[in-house]
DNA sequence: GTGGTAAGCATTTTT
DNA sequence: TGCTTACCAC
């Protein structure tokens, strides 16, 4: 009769999964099945008809994720269930804000385009170009950071910027992303919560129709995101979380253990599950993980166990430098051949920097992998020009968009004629595509330019019409690219390459869906997250950050790159908080492994296309405190030079300064100086000179 | 206005 | 080292 008895679930597990009503908050450590008792639990609702499947609001922090817990439901439920609101922060608002896209007006216009990071900043530039303000002393970079911040913790009515110029500039870049008709990633969440605060309809239906709230990776959830939920819940607080501190890596995007350690007080009748025993890993690299996350201060009270059987011990080694390093991580792959299928391995690093060694190495040695997240396909500065294309064709209120295409093919038109469009544009008070129209025959262009605007007008023209007639939305952009003469202006075989791929990939879209736009086509590719495009089905190895491995586990896992100034990252300076945010981010990715673990680190490594003196981590010290560690570090230490003269150095590009320090590494020939510039830094010894 | 080359800067982590 | 920006000659 008990719908989850066949399910195999300890008691702790169960008693959480039949949880009903009321707040619920489960503390569930690395690989102790939290995924699965939220796709239970929803289960269980469903099946009790306490909910229908459109009356659940799960939240997940990618939408791979969701897109996981809904396959498991279908098939549990057979099939006819399709849970509509099942997805991350992002998408869920997104979601929202379409479906209410009415009430946004006049505000945003239906179509209103998402901007990334990179269009933010090119706006932000632009406003403090416009206001007449330095950019070395606003750098655009910094004043995203500020925004971002602004928008993680508060909605727009609570923001408070003590600097007047700061405050201007923002205020200005929030202007010109409404009249651009584009969000960017903070504004999908505040602009969702803004709207339920004010729309009394909005918020009845929204509250009616969530039922049941679930958040899944709880411990990541900032603060606006944490306002959101609330403002979603009904009268029962029917909110079920489920998460783990020890796994905190975005506190820098605002994300804080008070989430965890306030939501008994928020919510004084909440039931507190324990999830503590770990079904994923062998017991040797949970006891890794252990040592190493008892150093942190700042942590809930949690026992992490399994009774997994006993595995084989963690590899740690040391390699000179990162070439060595990445050389012999796929030698070590290339070495499983028989015993793991390549897409059973990971490669997990600290920046997307690391991996350009590694790629070398793998083609190198002829194992094909894969790699997730930044320097991704999207971009490539051709896919940036023909979605530019289709952004200004969607939105042609989208000035980033104009900008990036309205010379890409050269048309002739610099900045000038660009002056001359902004006047007119202010003066008609029109969409970039009306402007460009109403400039023709009016002796803004050179009669070069004059001919190719009116043949890109004309390109765009026929899109629309061709959309109305119904064709495809790839066939609409392969004939864009036609009466652009894109392909010719790119030459480079690559290139085409790239742009016939996007085009599948507007293909698949059309595809997966009954009725297919082109303005939720680009949206969804915005705020989807890298790892959603994740197929373990694949024959190659996986390359990610650390960041990215959240929430995943792979059979055999590499750690790279264990060093100092790497994990902990220099960024961090020391700052206790997060230094321990950095212990995390290791436990998280020590605990994706399920059967075996390599960590290693380098002596050497390239920064800059300089080799600088690198060297272990303290959090390597920690580790191998655990028995569980099988030391295959190569020793380096050769004669000691036991005298070495502290006086005073020279450095041919620091300057001078003191040694400190010689590496207990035993790198006889690199010690740590502190330069007389301020900075502490490894260097050369044979950099050096006496002064 | 275009296209070339040189200088100089960059790297946390992501939706 | 490798990408973006700045500047200069056409």
């Amino acid at each position: 009769m008990d719908i989850l008895e066949k399910y195999n679930l300890n008691q702790n597990q169960l008693k959480a999964a039949k949880h009903i009503n009321g707040p619920a908050l489960v503390l569930a450590g690395a690989g102790s099945g939290k995924t699965r008792i939220l796709t239970l639990r929803i289960l269980n609702l469903v099946k009790s008809n306490l909910a229908d499947s459109n009356q659940i609001l799960a939240l997940t922090f990618t939408n791979k994720a969701a897109n996981e817990i809904r396959e498991r439901l279908s098939t549990m439920l057979g099939g006819e269930a399709n849970f509509p609101w099942m997805g991350t922060f992002h998408s869920i608002s997104y979601k929202i804000l379409r479906f209410f896209a009415d009430e946004l007006h006049p505000t945003y216009k239906k179509g209103f385009t998402i901007y990334d990071t990179s269009d933010q900043t090119r706006v932000i530039k632009d406003v403090v170009k416009s206001l007449d303000f330095d950019l070395d002393q606003y750098p655009p970079a910094l004043i995203r950071t500020i925004i971002d911040n602004l928008k993680n913790s508060s909605p727009y009515s609570e923001w408070v910027i003590e600097d007047k110029n700061r405050k201007s500039i923002i205020q200005t870049y929030q202007a010109r992303l409404k009249e651009n008709n584009a969000m960017d990633f903070g504004d999908l969440i505040l602009n969702c919560y803004d709207l339920i605060l004010r729309s009394e309809k909005v918020k009845s239906y929204l509250k009616k129709f969530y039922k049941y709230v679930l958040v899944d990776e709880y411990q990541d959830t900032n603060e606006i995101q944490f306002k959101l939920i609330k403002l979603l819940l009904n009268e029962e607080k029917n909110l079920f979380v489920v998460g783990d501190d020890n796994q905190l890596i975005y506190g820098w995007r605002g994300a804080s253990v008070g989430t965890i350690l306030d939501f008994e007080d928020l919510f004084p009748n909440t039931t507190i599950y324990k999830l503590e025993q770990n079904y994923r890993s062998t017991p040797e690299i949970l006891d890794v993980a252990n040592c190493l996350i008892v150093n942190n201060k700042k942590r809930m009270d949690k026992n992490l166990w399994t009774s997994n059987s006993k595995g084989e011990l963690v590899e740690l080694t040391s390699q000179y430098s990162d070439v060595g390093e990445a050389e012999y991580v796929a030698n070590k792959i290339l070495e499983y051949r028989n015993e793991y299928k390549l897409s059973d391995i990971a490669v997990f690093y600290r920046t997307n920097a690391q991996s350009r060694v590694l790629e070398d190495q793998l083609r190198k040695k002829k194992v094909s992998y894969k790699i997730f997240g930044n320097i991704s396909f999207y971009d490539r500065a051709e896919i940036k020009d023909l979605v530019g294309y289709l952004r200004l064709i969607v939105n042609p209120n989208d000035g980033v968009a104009f900008n990036r295409i309205i010379n890409t093919p050269a048309r002739g038109i610099g900045a000038k004629t660009l002056q001359k469009l902004s006047n007119i544009q202010h003066e008609e008070n029109c969409n970039y595509l009306d402007l460009i129209r109403t400039s023709l025959g009016k002796k803004v262009f050179s009669k070069k330019s004059e001919t190719l605007v009116s043949g890109l007008i004309e390109a765009i023209d026929s899109y629309y019409s061709s959309l109305e007639k119904g064709v495809p939305l790839s066939e609409c952009t392969e004939q864009l690219l036609l009466d652009l003469n894109y392909k010719e202006y790119l030459k480079d075989e690559d290139k085409v390459e790239n742009i016939s791929e996007f085009i599948n990939v507007i293909s698949d879209y059309e595809d997966g869906e009954e009725e297919s736009d082109l303005s939720e086509f680009l949206n969804t590719q915005s705020i989807s997250s890298a790892v959603d495009g994740l197929d373990t089905s694949s024959e190659s190895i996986t390359l990610m950050t650390v960041h990215l491995a959240k929430g995943l586990e792979f059979p055999c896992v590499f750690l790279v790159g264990l060093e100092d100034q790497l994990i902990p990252h220099s960024r961090t300076h020391d700052n206790e908080d997060e230094i321990e945010e950095e212990r995390r981010l290791c436990y998280v990715a020590i605990t994706r492994a399920i059967k075996k673990l390599h960590i290693s680190y380098s002596l050497f490594r390239k920064i800059f296309g300089q080799t600088m003196p690198s060297g272990k981590s303290r959090f390597v010290e920690e580790i191998i405190a655990s028995k569980n560690i099988l030391r295959l570090d190569k020793d380096y230490s050769g004669s000691s030079e036991s005298e070495r003269d502290r006086d005073k150095i020279f450095h041919y590009r620091f300057g001078s300064g003191s040694i400190i320090e010689e590496d207990e590494d035993s790198l006889e020939d690199v010690v740590l100086v502190q330069f007389d510039s301020g900075f502490r830094k490894k260097v050369f010894i044979h950099d050096l000179e006496n002064s």
